[in-house]
DNA sequence: CATGAATGAGTATTCATTCAT
DNA sequence: TATGAATGAATACTCATTCAT
C-alpha cells in the first residue's frame, strides 16, 4: 500500500509533503461544514451530516481529521486564530477603549465566537483546553487580547480592577447571552450595552482620568 | 377503576393518588442524579448513568419519567421553580436594590441556575420552551423577576433602560460566565461586578436619585 | 409469612381449598380480558394492558398465572374447552351433516376460535402444544371432533377420505381466512361455502347415497 | 453532489446509481435470512437474530432498511412479488383450471406464500397494507391472479360465484392450514385437495360445460 | 485519495417478573 | 391477597470509525 498522509490527532498532515490542491480545497469545505452543523444542530451533529454538508463521504472526514473530536477542536481553533487575529488588528487602533469595545463586539456577533466559544462540546472540556493545539490557539488569542485590555486600561477606558480571565469569561457569557436573544438586535445591543458599561472604569478613576496626571506610559 | 399510575410527558402522576413514600424518594433521587450528572457530563449524559448515580435501575427512572426529554425538562422545571421561589422571597427584602443583585448573584452562583440556564438541551431548545410546563415555570420566574427589578428599577438601584428580557438573557450568559470561571471564588466575583455595575443607574439617574419626589419610572 | 396459595405452570391453585369468592371473580376478569386484549393486540399485547382492561393490577394477574405464557395457554384453553363443549352438544342433534358444518360455522365464526386458533403465540407453538393441559384439552376436543365428524361420515355428509387431522388443519385455514374477511359477512360466508362444499362427497358418493341400500349403522 | 446513498423507507437505494457488488449481496442475504427467521420466530424475531442468521451486523441491516417494519415489508413484498410471477406465467398455460390449481398449490407450498401470506406483521397489518409498496405489490398480484382466475371461470373449471376476494382470503386461509400441518405431505394434499373441490363448479354447472356453445360468464 | 458499505458498541425505551407496602 | 413500584434483560436504532472497492 502506497506510504498514507495519515491525518494526526489535530489534522494537520504529518507529513511535510503538502496537502493535494483538491485535499486541501475538501478540507475547507469540511471545516465550513462542520462550522454550520455544529452551530444548528449543536454538539451531537452527527459526522455524516456534516459530510452531507460539505459533499464528500464520510470517509474523506476521518482521512482529515483522525476522530469526530479532533474536527471539533479545529473548528474551535480556526474560530480561536480569527479571533486573535482580530485582535492583533484592532492592537494598532488609534483609540485603545474603541478598540477593545469593538473587539467585543464583533468577537460576540460573529457566529464563529458565539458557537465555538458558548457551547464548543458539551460535556468537561476543561481536559481539551490544557493541551495541544487548542491550548496554543486559546493561549494566542489571550495574549492578543491581553495587549488590546492593557491598553483599554492604561488609557482609563476600561477599569483597572480587571484582568484578561474575566474578560474572557466575560466574553463566554456574553457570547451565550448573545445567543439567547436569537435575533433580537436590540436586545443584544442592550445586553452588550451593559457589559461594556459595566467595564467601564467606576466614577472615581473617571475622574481621575479628567485629572491631567498621567499615570502611566 | 384502573390501578395505572403512569408518568405522564412531564412526571407528574396522572392520578391524583399521591405516590407511596418509598416512589417519592425515589423520584427525588432520581432528580438530585439528572441534575448532578448533567451538570457535569452535559445532555448527552445516558439514562444509565443517572440510573447509577441515582441508584436505581432504568426501569426506575422510565416509571417516574415517560422519556428522557421529560426529566430533562423535569430537572429544568424544578430548577425554574427554584429560582421563582426565591425570587419572591426577595420581593419582600428591605433594600429593592440590594434584592435584586443579591438574586443575580445567588441564581448565579447555585448550581441548578447554573446548568438548568446555561445548556438547557443540546440544540433547537426554542421548541420546548414555548409549551408544557417549561412554559409555565418560566413565564412564572419572569413575573417574579420582573417583579423584583421594576422595584430596583423604581428605587433607581438599577438602570430604566433596560427590561425583564434584557435581565433574562444577562442572567444566562452570567451564568455560563460563572461557569467558565470553574470554581474560582474570586473570578466568579469580578464577573458578578461587571454585570452588576453595567447594571447600575448612569451617573445622571443617581443624581436624579437624590431627588425626593419621583416615585415611579 | 403466611403459607401461599402459589399458583401452578398452568394456573391453576395447587393447593386443594378453592379460591376465595374475589380471588374467583378476579381470575375470570383476567381471563376475559387477555381473550380481548390479545385479540386486538395480538400475541405482543403488554401483561400491563391486560391487567388495565381487567381492572387489577399486573401483581395480580401474576399471583393467578404464573407467567404471560400460562396465561396466554389458559386463554387457549378455555377457547378449546368452549369448543369441545360445543362439539358434544352438536353430536346429539339429529342431523349428523347439519350438525358438522353448525359446527364449523361456530367455530369459525367465534372470536374465541378465531384468535385461540389462528394466531396463538407468534412463533413455534407445538411445543406448547404436545404437553400439559393445552395437549389435554386440544385431545378432548379432537375427541369430540372425531365423533361429530364421524357421524357425518358415516351419514355420506361428509366425505369418507379426510380424517380429524385434516379437518383440524382445514379448520384453522378456514378460521384465519375468516379473520381475513374481516368484517364481510357475506364474503365469510363465501369462504365456508368453499370449505363446506370441498368437504362433500364426491359425486360418485352422492350417487350412492340416493342408493337404498344403507351401507353401516 | 450530496453522496448519502441512504436507505429509503421501504428498502430501496434512493439514488438512482445502482448497489454496489457486495451491497447487493448484502441485501439479498439479508432478506433471505429476515424470510426464514420470520417463518420460524414470528414477526417478534430480533433484528440481532436476524442479522446473525444473514452473516452481517445489525448496523448493516439498518443501512438496508432504515426500520424493522421496512425488513418485514420488503420481504412481503418480495414474496408477493415471486406470486405475481408465477401468477402471470401460468396465465398463458394451456389449460386454464389447471393452471389455476397449480398456481394455489404451488403458493400454499413455497415457504414464501406461507409466511408471507400467512401471518404478515402481529397485530394491525391493515394500516400497512394500504399504503406504500405493498399495497402496489398486492394490487399487482391481484390482477394477476384475477386473470387466472377469471380465465379458469370462464372454462367452467372453478365455480363461477366467487370473486377474487374470497381466493385471497381462501389462499391466506389455506397457507395456514397447510402451515398446521407441519410437513406432513399427505396431510397437505388432503387439505389442498378440500379446498380445490371446494372451488371447482357445482354439478350443474359442469353439465352445462358439456354445453358447446357459451364461452363467458 | 475518495467513496460509502460494514462494523459494533452504545442509547433510549419496553416489559415480564419480583417484592416491599 | 391485592397493589403497583422496582428491576434488569432485551430490543430497535444510531453513529463514530474502519476498510474494501
Amino acid at each position: 500500500m502506497a506510504p498514507r498522509t495519515r491525518a494526526s490527532k489535530t489534522g494537520q498532515a504529518l507529513s511535510g509533503r503538502p496537502l493535494r490542491a483538491d485535499a486541501q480545497r475538501n478540507r475547507a469545505r469540511i471545516l465550513a461544514a462542520a462550522e454550520a452543523t455544529l452551530a444548528d444542530k449543536g454538539p451531537s451533529a452527527s459526522t455524516e451530516e456534516i459530510a452531507h454538508r460539505a459533499e464528500v463521504a464520510v470517509g474523506t472526514i476521518f482521512r482529515h481529521f483522525p476522530t469526530k473530536e479532533a474536527l471539533v477542536e479545529a473548528v474551535f481553533v480556526a474560530g480561536l486564530r480569527q479571533l486573535a487575529e482580530q485582535a492583533r488588528r484592532l492592537c494598532t487602533a488609534p483609540e485603545p477603549g474603541a478598540a477593545f469595545i469593538t473587539f467585543l463586539t464583533e468577537a460576540i456577533t460573529r457566529s464563529t465566537a458565539k458557537h465555538a466559544f458558548a457551547r464548543q462540546m458539551g460535556g468537561d472540556n476543561t481536559a481539551v483546553m490544557s493541551r495541544g493545539p487548542v491550548a496554543e490557539a486559546a493561549q494566542d488569542l489571550r495574549r492578543a487580547m491581553t495587549a488590546l485590555l492593557d491598553r483599554a486600561q492604561r488609557a482609563k477606558e476600561i477599569r483597572g480592577d480587571i484582568d484578561i480571565t474575566a474578560v474572557v469569561a466575560l466574553l463566554v457569557g456574553a457570547s451565550r447571552a448573545a445567543e439567547h436573544t436569537d435575533g433580537d438586535e436590540r436586545l443584544r445591543e442592550t445586553v452588550l450595552a451593559v457589559v461594556v458599561d459595566g467595564l467601564r472604569p467606576r466614577d472615581a478613576d473617571r475622574w481621575a482620568r479628567e485629572d491631567p496626571s498621567p499615570q502611566d506610559q
